[in-house]
Formats: C-alpha cells, structure tokens, sequence
RNA sequence: GGCCCCAUCGUCUAAUGGUCAGGACGCUGCCCUUUCAAGGCGGAAAUACGAGUUCGAUUCUCGUUGGGGCCA
C-alpha cells in the first residue's frame, strides 16, 4: 500500500482520538491539558473519545490514581466515548503481535546483560556516537535463541530498526525528519509478558481506531520508533500533534516538585472547572483574538492546530487566580453558596446533619439552624473579592461566631476618641432600633444611615463628609476586625437582632474606656 | 554525549516583509471609596545575539547563544 493511500484513509475516517493517562500519580494539569486538546479536537470534528489508562508499569502504577484521574476528567466535564480500557489487561493483543514481529523476523530476542549494555553505552558516548545498541543478538539464529530460552535464559525482545530516514508531518510543527540509524534496536518487550511503551501505544492506537495522536512534544522522540513499528507491523499512520509541554517556574516539563499540580487539590482549594479549562487551554493555544474568556463551546467553536504555539508555556498560578476569580462572578450566589458549604463546614462554621429530608446545617456554636439564603447572602457579598472558594470561610467566619474578639481601639476611626465612637454607636443603635424587622434589607439600612452622616460630624466637630466616624464603628463592631465586606451588607446578613446585639457589645467595651480618658490613657 | 524541538514585555501571547511592536495577568499611578476587594482611567515593561536576503525585517535563510525534551 502507498503513502498516498494511508494518507487518503485518515482524511475520510470520522475522528478518533485517545486520551491515555499514565495512573502512575494523581491527575495533574500536563493530563488535563492533553486530555482537554484531545477533547476539544474531537468534538469540533464531530469524533470520538476513548480513554485508556497504560497501566503496564504495574510497579507505580496504582487503582488509587486512576480513579482520581477517572474523577478529575468527570469533574471537568471532560467525558470519554469509550472506554475506560486498560493496558494491563491486554497483553493477549500485545503477545500476538509481538509474535507476529518475531516470526517475521522484525524483532528479535537478545540476552545482553545490563553491563554489557551499560558499557557499551558508555563507550560510545566517550566516542561522541549515539548510544545505540550494536550487540550481537542481531545475527542469533532464531534455533539458538529459541533453545537459549527454553534453557531459562533472561531475555528482552528488540526491534530490527531499519537504517532509514524517517519523515513525519506534524500538525503543529511541520514535518520532521529523524535518522534510523541513529535509534538503535530497541527494546520492545521485557518479555513475552511485558511489553513496552512504544510497542503499546502503536497497537492500541491501531485497534482503537486513533485517526489523530495528539499528545505532548516529550513525545516528539517516541515518534519515529512508532512509526517504524506501524511499518513493520502493517499499520496505518495516524496523524500527529505534538503539544508544547507545560513548565514550571524554572522552565522544566512541570512536575511534582514545582508544588501543587493536582487537579484534585485545585479542585480542593475551590478552583472552578471552567476556570482550569480556559486557564490550561490558553497555554499554548489562543484565538488570536483579545478574547480570553472562553467557554468550553466556544473552544471547540474557535479551536484550530495553525494557532498552537510551538514553545513550552510556563504555568503561572497568579494568572489562573485571576481567571478563577472572573469565573466565580460569573456564577449565581444559589450556585456558589452550595460549592461554598463544604468550605465553612471544614473550617467549622457549620455542622452537617444529613436527614430523609436531606441535609440540615447547623451553626454548632449556637445550635441554630443555617438557611441557605443566609449562606446565599454572605457568598453574593463575598463574591466579586474571591479568587478561590476557600477563601469564603476565613473571609467570613465573623457571621458565625456568637461573640466577637477584638481591640476596643479598633473602633476608633483616624482621629476619634473613645466618647466620640460611642457616640456614633448610640447614634446607630436608635437609627437601626427604628427601622422594622420585616424592613431590614441593606438598601433601607443605608437610606437610613448615610443621610444622618453629615449632621453626627458636626455635631462631634469632623469634617462633614468623611463616613468613616459612623461607618467605621459599625463595621469592627459587626465584625471585629478592619477588612470585610460593608457594613451595611454585614448587618443585612446578620438581622436586626444580632447587629443590635454587636453594637451593645462595642457600646458596652467603650463604656469603660470613657469615665476617666484623660488619666489612662497614653 | 547523540538526536529532536523551541526562542516577542517577569508570565501567557498578538502582529506570517512596512504597526508608535497590540492585548491579558502581575507590578505601579490616579479616580471611586467607611476597610478590603471589585470597577474606571493612565504608566513602566519585550522582538536573545551576529551575519545575510530585501528599498524595508519580529516575520525569510544561515550561524551563535540560550532553554527544553527524548534516549540508560
């Protein structure tokens, strides 16, 4: 069959793409990435997705980190056609053909030892050659390497690379050009048992059907080896695209010890799915548009290979914060508040108890039941200052708590003595005493306030328009420290009783502040 | 060490022979403002280097340097 023809084969066949992570640790954003571009293809084509997991490294790999990679992908709504299939089940397919390599003398057994190998690779090297195998298992008569096994003796299995030129068109980078003579035979099995990675992925990809193999350019080397495979094997070539890799600070591939990269732990700090998908899809590809924010819709709408970018693309936490926040707006309080309760619940501001009717919050400091518009309430203030979900609990854990702990000086706004911020406190107290529980909505606790905010400076002697004489009071005496959502908001959220109850509270600190200012005071 | 890939502000990137080299994050100034955010308006900040091709190179070619990846 012609180049022309394998080539004609892929352009007809529908799409098919796989997405194969290695569960040798936990889902972290070089799988997403990979995943997300395979995903993104495939649906923009009107293809298919089938997941597989390589598993054959059976010594890393492990069930714990493939189910966090099957729940990370669900999470992230990157959902799969077929599949999931797993390597480590399929080593009947590998077997047959690998037998079919052997037989027809494209692969063969060698029995080298590792020091052999070992030295001959470091003779080579200290000659400035490239490190390939050159041992004598080459020109074994298949009767000797057949009786040598039957004997016990350990061997590998090697591909009969062909000293040739091998070309390849890449999506992204153009066509590339490797030299066989520069590979080697190399290994393809451990043993009949064990097959190896390039051995692995040419089978699959042929049996799965993959029309594109679109992965990350550390595989860029792998290439060349698989195609001589395909060769041998009689295989159709798949189309190929080799994604820049994601780094780190430092500019290596990203990695463990570049600190968090798990999505389960973004997932954990509160990052948004659709935040990571457009933060990742971005690295490396973009519009070329000043569009940034994208849905996943619009990804596949606007994605095309001609505007992936050929370098690496370093990860930048600060930038995908900044996109988490944009998303967390975007977002409706009802929505958020449920993505916000297990926040306060681990920082033990609610309780959870889980009843036929469903699940009940409590505050456990108080007993009392939690409503969801409460949690509602506080979240919609809370909102346009996140950049993650986790940040909710410490940003409001003032709402929860039955009594406040802070410095009476607190209180005082710039030049304020203690008698003038409890004047603003006794103020506030008769305006809020007046204004009806079923009126408590911060509109009417701020019609009712601001208007009264030049005559109080006057009548203490400040500058008329500063609103932080009056204001300033309420906020620490709702929440008992300088940075929170306004006062106004923090009181709707509270009720009429409780923001009357942290206003007598400060009333009552300044109370002993007041009768003999001059003499303790510094 | 061999081979392969890559190179625009600190970071993500736009500009495929002619732009004051554009946008975003971050940084920063001002405005708004009761704090912190958010929001609005500004600012600093880049074509790695050297040759060539061309009337003209970020853009094309070559080299150098630098970075990355794969191979055990």
């Amino acid at each position: 069959m012609s180049e022309n023809n394998k080539e004609n084969q892929n352009m007809t066949a529908p799409v098919r793409v796989r997405m194969p992570p290695s569960p040798t640790g936990f889902m972290h954003v070089g799988t997403l990435r990979m995943a997300l571009f395979n995903y993104i293809f495939a649906k923009q084509k009107g293809g298919k997705t089938v997941l597989r997991l390589e598993d054959t490294d059976c010594q890393r790999s492990k069930k714990e980190f493939a189910d966090d990679i099957l729940d990370g992908l669900k999470w992230l709504g990157l959902s799969w056609d077929e599949g999931p299939f797993y390597q480590s089940q399929r080593g009947e397919i590998y077997k047959r053909y690998l037998q079919k390599l052997i037989d027809e003398n494209k692969a063969y057994y060698c029995f080298c030892s590792q020091e052999e190998l070992e030295a001959q690779k470091q003779y080579q090297m200290s000659r400035g050659e490239a490190p390939i195998y050159s041992g004598g298992c080459a020109g074994l008569a298949p009767e000797e390497a057949c009786a040598r096994i039957a004997r016990g003796d350990k061997f590998v299995v090697r591909f009969r690379t062909e000293r040739k030129k091998i070309k390849f068109n890449d999506l992204v980078r153009g066509e590339i050009e490797f030299d066989g003579s520069l590979i080697g035979d190399f290994v393809i099995a451990k043993d009949f048992e064990n097959a190896l990675y390039n051995f692995t992925v040419v089978v699959d990809d042929f049996e799965m059907g993959i029309t594109h193999v679109i992965r990350g350019e550390d595989h860029i080397s792998n290439t060349p080896k698989q195609i001589l495979i395909q060769e041998a094997l009689g295989l159709f070539r798949p189309e190929y695209a080799h994604l820049p890799i994601i780094m780190g600070a430092d500019r290596s591939k990203l990695s463990k010890r570049h600190g968090a990269v798990g999505v389960t732990e973004y997932r954990r700090q509160g990052y948004l799915p659709e935040a990571l998908i457009n933060f990742t899809a971005f690295l490396g590809w973009n519009p070329g548009t000043e569009k940034e924010i994208y849905s996943m819709p619009e990804l596949i709408r606007d994605f095309s290979f001609a505007k992936v970018q050929k370098g690496g693309a370093v990860f930048n936490p600060v930038r995908l914060d900044y996109l988490n926040s944009c998303y967390i707006k975007n977002r409706t309080p009802g929505d958020l508040a449920r993505l916000c309760l297990p926040y306060f619940v681990s920082a033990g501001y609610l309780s959870e108890e889980k009843s036929a009717s469903g699940t009940v919050y409590k505050n456990p400091r108080t007993g009392e039941r939690i409503e969801d518009e409460f949690i509602e309430k506080i979240v919609a203030y809370q909102q346009s200052r996140l950049k993650k979900l986790s940040e909710i609990a410490e940003a409001s854990g003032y709402f929860f708590l039955s009594e406040l702990s802070y410095e009476k000086e607190l209180l005082k706004w710039k030049d304020a003595s203690f008698a003038e911020t409890k004047l603003a406190l006794d103020k506030l107290k008769i305006i809020f005493g007046n204004i009806k529980a079923g009126d408590w909505k911060r509109q009417n606790l701020e019609e009712a306030v601001l208007p009264q905010i030049a005559d109080f400076n006057l009548s203490v002697g400040k500058p008329e328009k500063d609103r932080g004489y009056l204001l300033w009071p309420l906020r620490v005496a709702l929440c008992g420290q300088k940075m929170s959502i306004g006062p106004f908001e923090m009181a709707d959220v509270l009720g009429k009783e409780k923001t009357a109850k942290r206003i007598d509270a400060a009333i009552e600190m300044l109370n002993g502040s007041i009768c003999a200012p001059t003499l303790f005071n510094q």
